[in-house]
Formats: C-alpha cells, structure tokens, sequence
DNA sequence: GAGTGGTCTAGACCACTTG
DNA sequence: AAGTGGTCTAGACCACTCT
C-alpha cells in the first residue's frame, strides 16, 4: 500500500475522531514528515487527497484548517452505484429485475454513444423499491463485446461487482448528465410516482481502465427522492 | 507562473488543437521532460491536471491516452456562477433585481448553517431571463459581517465579481446540493413555470478562504432548463 | 529487456503569515 | 526572523506493458 495513501486515511480518521478539531490546524508538513518518518511530498501528497474530499483548506505561511464535515452529506459524486450508496446508508431496499436479455443496440442511443448501430448489448431493467414504493428504475446498456453475458444474480446484487470483481475489469471514469425529463408510459407503469408528471435523469456513459466505453446508464428517480450532494472547490482563475 | 500550470495549459491546448489526436498517446513524461526541460515530477503534476479535468487516462506501462473530449458538455460542477456560465456560453440573457435588501436572518436558515438568529444578512433575489422567459430564480444571502452592503450594479452583474475583485476576499469552496422541490406562490408569481409543479433547487453554502461562512445561495430552474454534467472518476478502492 | 508510469526522497528556494 | 505552505529538482527504485 501507498505511503501517502495510508497517511491519508490514518489522518481521516484522526478528524473523524475529532482528534483534530474542527477550526484548528493540523500540524505543518515538516513535523508530519518527521512522524511519520517519510519526506515531506509524501505528506502532501497525503494532504492533497484530505483536500479534495473537503477535510481541509490550505492557506499558505499559516498552515491546515480542518474543516467542519458533514458526513450525513454524503456525495453522490464520483461514480458510485445504487447498490453501493444504499448500502452504505444502511437504508431497507429491494431490487426487482425486469429484464435481462441480449438485443441490437437502438438507433438514438448508438448516435448517442458514436457507435455501429449493429453492436448487440445486454439490456438490464430493474425496479429500486424503498418502503414497498419503487422509486428509481434503472436502466442498463452492457456492450457485449465486453461484458458477453450477465448472470440473474449479478443484475439482482451488483453489475459493477460482477465487473470488477468476477471479469476482473477496471471500471476509470464516466461523463454524467442529469436532467428532469417528462415521465413516461413505462415510468408510470413500473414505478410509484403519485401522479408526478417528470423523473430526474441521471445518464452516465462509463469507460474501462484502457478508454473503452462498455455501459451507457439510465437511472430514473422519483422527483422526492432524489438528493445530490457535490463538495466544489472554486477554480483558481490563476 | 506555475511551471506545471503553464505546460497543462499548453498540453490542454496541443488536445484541444487535435494536435494530439483522441485515442493516441501523448509523449512519455520523461520526453515530455526534456522537452520542456524540468524534471519529471513537474510534468507530472501537469498531467495530474490533465487527468482530473478529463483530457486523458493514464496507464502504468503504457502512457498517457487522450481521450474524446466534448467540449460542449460544460461541467456546472466546480463552482461556476450563472453568469460566467451564461457568458462562456454566449446565451442572450437578462437579470432583473427584485429585491436587495439588509434583515435579519431566517430561523430555518440560523439553523441550517448553525449560526446565530440575530445575524444580519443582505437578500439579493434576481430573476433570470432567457427568450423573455422567466427559467431562473436566484436568492442570495449574504452575511454582513463579510459583505456590508452590496452596490445595485454589483447585484445586476455578478455579485462574486464584486466579492472578489472589488472587496478583494477570496471564494475559496462550497458545499452544494440539489433537489427538487415544489414550486412555492413565489416560484408561479417569479418564474413563467408554464404549469409545472416542481423546479430543480441548488443550494449551496459558500465559503472565503479562510474557512468563514459568508453566502448561501438557493438557485430555483425551471425543469425543462436544468441540466448537470460531470466528468467522474471511480474512486480507487484501493 | 527496454520503456512506461507510480512512488518516494532530501534538499533547495520562494511567497506568505505571524510574532 | 522564524515558521508555514508552494514549487521544483535530480535521482532512485518499483510495477507494469510490450516486443
């Protein structure tokens, strides 16, 4: 494991514990090199993930501010599934499989993604029940190509798990979109959306570690359930 | 100037050029050393800016793969105002201050960003027109203690231009959050909703460089105008 | 085996903040 | 003036890819 990369959690977990105070400083890079017994890039290595997940803010000839974390506010940034999300909320639910089958790709979606209108693709529909309602509905588009078949109980737990985990793929980065779209025919007919006219959107096109495209996502949420919690840091105009 | 700032900026360039065509490898980080002549940890700590905003994907053993950029997916993420979105987009567009006026803080909002009830604050309220429509609604709070009064021109144009350039304070990061709501009597007095019952709500709590709290801000859209994009990275379970 | 990116080091100089 | 973070260097060793 990485140096800077287990420093990074050991001081995570010291301003979860409160062992840093909110408002106060951290110690100043040279005396953390000299703890940890590494140089001081290593420390700021460490530091520079603290500051992208919104631990600290920097301020130079001053030092480390922590900051206050609200991690009730948990981001649905970064590419994290449904499954992974609700799991981690401990949050009763259940998954409904609606279908799972191999099909040519449609025309809008294969202009969409810049590809052959004859690649052929696993298409996965699945309710997400919360409290008996199904309040998202998601939908899969695998390439076959690269995932050539899906096991019922992969597309019952985790796609991204069987993906990683079972085909030993490398799941790198997707370009996302979300948007309020009318709902459909088949919104009101698989979901419980108490006369709602719209869903929220949420598309991603998700690459592999190598650049290749192998999932186009659409998940649909329930106007009143949908929460999206982003940490932004300004852009330096420089 | 940076070093590794201005070689991102000339590799960004070299990309978007189509000099470095899409798919391709860019030149290995020693090549791109000599080239530049500085050692190899600048040019990597350039290509780390590369990597975050999406321009390539890299692989140990391999190099550096530039990825098919589409430049007409503007990020919202990152801290972006309406207007300097509205203006790199070159939308005609249309503010109208309905309100701009000192008093003291909500309850529900003392509470939210757990400050005190007497704290005084400036509530600037700004209709957004695009087509002679009504499409956004932005409420601004801003705390007197940072920002003493706020010029009507600030208000008309960009109210961070004016925190930043003209009061010279520092907007350091924010912690936003989207939803959807019900449109209030004000969304349907405010906005030319065209019937709808819900808008897109983004809130976001702003803070200075040191840390201070200094702006909340609730940004209400029209439906059928909001859309959020995202270059997302899976977070390395490592 | 040669070339690539990933990590780490020890030291240097600079810009900024604070006493 | 002393201490802080910001940048940069030259070199080292490792893990990985490709041929």
């Amino acid at each position: 494991m990485n140096k800077f990369y287990e420093i990074y959690l050991d001081l995570e977990k010291a301003i979860l514990n409160q062992t840093y105070h909110a408002g106060t400083l951290l110690p100043s890079e040279n005396d953390l090199a000299k703890v940890y017994h590494v140089s001081r890039e290593t420390i700021r290595k460490a530091l520079v993930l603290l500051l992208e997940n919104g631990y600290i803010q920097k301020k130079q000839g001053k030092g480390s501010i922590v900051l206050n974390v609200n991690r009730f506010d948990f981001p649905v940034s970064g590419l994290t599934s449904f499954k992974e999300l609700h799991d981690s909320q401990n949050l009763k639910s259940e998954t409904i499989v609606t279908k799972n089958c191999i099909e040519k790709i449609s025309k809008k979606l294969a202009n969409h993604l810049k590809i052959s209108q004859e690649t052929e693709i696993i298409y996965v529909e699945r309710q997400r029940k919360f409290n008996q309602e199904v309040v998202i509905l998601d939908k899969d588009y695998l390439l076959t190509s690269i995932i050539p078949e899906l096991p019922a109980e992969a597309a019952q737990n985790s796609i991204y798990d069987y993906i990683e985990h079972t085909l030993g793929l490398t799941i790198s980065f997707a370009q996302k979109e979300i948007t309020v779209d009318p709902a459909t025919k088949k919104d009101h007919e698989l979901m419980d959306l108490n006369g709602d006219t719209h869903v929220v959107v949420v598309r991603s096109d998700v690459y592999l570690e190598d650049t290749t495209l192998f999932q186009h996502t659409e998940s649909r949420h329930r106007l009143d359930r949908f929460r999206f919690v982003e940490f932004a840091r300004r852009r330096s105009p420089m």
